[in-house]
Parts: C-alpha cells; sequence; structure tokens
DNA sequence: GTGTATTTATAGCCTTGGCTATACCTGATA
DNA sequence: TATCAGGTATAGCCAAGGCTATAAATACAC
C-alpha cells in the first residue's frame, strides 16, 4: 500500500472515531433514560441531571437532542420517554455496555476499573468487534 | 450500597469519561505529529490536516491548543515541533495504541477492526486496564 | 530578482455540550 | 383555595471542534 493510500485509511480512521463520539452522548443518555423508567416508571430531568453529573440545564438540552433525532418524547414538566427507535437503541446499548464490562473482567481488568473504563469504551465497540468479544467470552 | 451513592458513582464515570474525551483529540495530534517528525522530519501543517482527515484552519487551531497547553511549539510557515512533554505523550499514546490493537486482535477481532475501533477505545483505556492488557497478552 | 504557486494564517460562521441566573409551572400543604 | 417549594424551562454566556472564504507569507521557477 502507497504512503498516501494509507495516510486515507487514517484520515478514514479519525471519522470514524469522531463520529462514535457524536453518538455516545446520545447513547448514554438513552440508556439512561430507559433504566430510570424501568427503575421509577418515569424519567425525570432532575433524575437525569444529577445520574449524568450535569446540571438541570444541560440535561434539559440533551434531552431536546433526543426528541430532535427521534429518540424520546417529551411533555414539558411531565419527564421523558423513549420512542420504538429510542428503546431499541437502549437495549443494544445496554448489552453492549453489559458484554464491554464482561471482555475487560475476563481479560483480567479489575470489576470496579472495568466499569469506570466501559463507559468510554463501549461507544468505538463495533459490531464485529462486539460479535468477536462474545465469542470470546462464550469459548472460555 | 444505596441507590445515591450508586447514582453518585455513576456520575463520576460520566465525568471520567467526559475528561478522557477532552484528551482524544490532544493525543491523536501528539501522536501524529510525533509520526510525520520521524517519518519526514518535519511536521507541517497540511500533512496535519490530510492524515487526520479535516481542513487545513482546523489542524492551525488544533496545533494552536497544542501549544496553548505546553506539548508543542510552533513557528509561523515553519511546521510544528513537540516540547518534551509532548514528545513523552506521543511515547505512550504510540504504545497504549499498539497494545490495545494487540488486545483486540488477541480476543479475535479482525486486524482491519481493531485498527478502526481502537483509534477511538485506546483514550478511555486506563493505566490499570492497559496494564492488564499486557498482562494478558504476555501470558498467552 | 520578479512573479507565481503553494502553504499557512485569519476571519467569521455553525453545532455541541458545558455552565449560572432567573422565570415559570405544578403539586402538595396549610 | 391560596401559598409556596420544587422541578422545569429559558436566556445568555463560554470553549471546543468543525467548516468556507480569503489574506498573507513563503518557496520556487524563470
Ligand atoms: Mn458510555
Ligand atoms: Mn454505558
Ligand atoms: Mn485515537
Ligand atoms: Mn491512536
Amino acid at each position: 500500500m502507497t504512503e498516501r493510500d494509507e495516510s486515507l485509511q487514517q484520515a478514514d480512521r479519525f471519522a470514524r472515531a469522531r463520529e462514535a463520539q457524536s453518538m455516545a452522548l446520545l447513547e448514554d443518555y438513552v440508556e439512561l433514560v430507559s433504566d430510570l423508567l424501568a427503575e421509577h416508571g418515569e424519567a425525570r430531568i432532575a433524575d437525569i441531571a444529577s445520574r449524568m453529573g450535569v446540571a438541570q440545564p444541560t440535561a434539559t438540552k440533551a434531552v431536546a437532542r433526543l426528541k430532535r433525532e427521534g429518540l424520546a418524547t417529551a411533555r414539558p414538566y411531565r419527564g421523558v420517554f423513549l420512542t420504538d427507535e429510542g428503546a431499541a437503541l437502549a437495549d443494544r446499548v445496554r448489552a453492549r455496555h453489559r458484554t464491554v464490562v464482561a471482555l475487560l473482567i475476563a481479560v483480567g481488568v479489575p470489576e470496579e476499573t472495568a466499569e469506570l473504563d466501559a463507559e468510554g469504551i463501549e461507544h468505538h465497540v463495533s459490531d464485529r468487534t462486539l460479535a468477536a468479544f462474545e465469542q470470546f467470552l462464550k469459548g472460555r
């Protein structure tokens, strides 16, 4: 492969990482809303904010983006709900989160550390990599 | 552990992921500048931009941030250089990148995919996790 | 040395994701 | 039912990281 081709490939890798990053917050919010709905039957802005560790207006703005992207609905002063698409995403994201943590633990990462690092790592784990992780965990 | 404690812990995880994210770009730029210096003896803005897959003013601005953070120096129209701190960071980042790719391949991820995913994953791999990866790779 | 091509810098715009301060609903209490 | 506390929305600010268009500086060819 020519040097120019390698350079193009590298640029693509960075572009993909940027793309994954722009999805990361959406994924975490959707997963969190899903958790709150399951735990408390509702997802209030205040709870979302405190669980994310951000100020309340920051959570409000994030939920606005979820709505814009068709992942959630919200009635003012009434809490946040997931669309079918949002709920499906939440399920995928939660499963991936668990697999990443399990893989990290399986290769010797302390559980506490695995949970910490997984929160960032998960968003960059592609379907192929996820499949490999599951295969590895099964065949142990 | 109480529900409130778990919530605080989760907020901390998200905060850590945000922090890692704010370092990610710096790390990639520093590693790239180091690569270009090794390969061509100089790191020009145009080369940085094309390898990162961004427009030239975007690279110029990123380099400005590297300078601000004490990781690089640059003389206008003359290319970019790394400070001792920047060079040391580049070495750590490059080593971590390689370990992450090796670990992914070791658990069955195709090489191509490993390179793609590693570009994002690496920035969320803590020292403890990195150590576990190295241990795992050694003991195979 | 002059003129042109290339490279870099600058200006100005946008979106995202933070924040604080403050206005506005709503539900519970008195 | 009137009040008020708590929760939510809104306004307005900031920094980072993208972009395009354009000015300025350098390098190169003649
Ligand atoms: Mn996450
Ligand atoms: Mn997660
Ligand atoms: Mn990277
Ligand atoms: Mn890298």
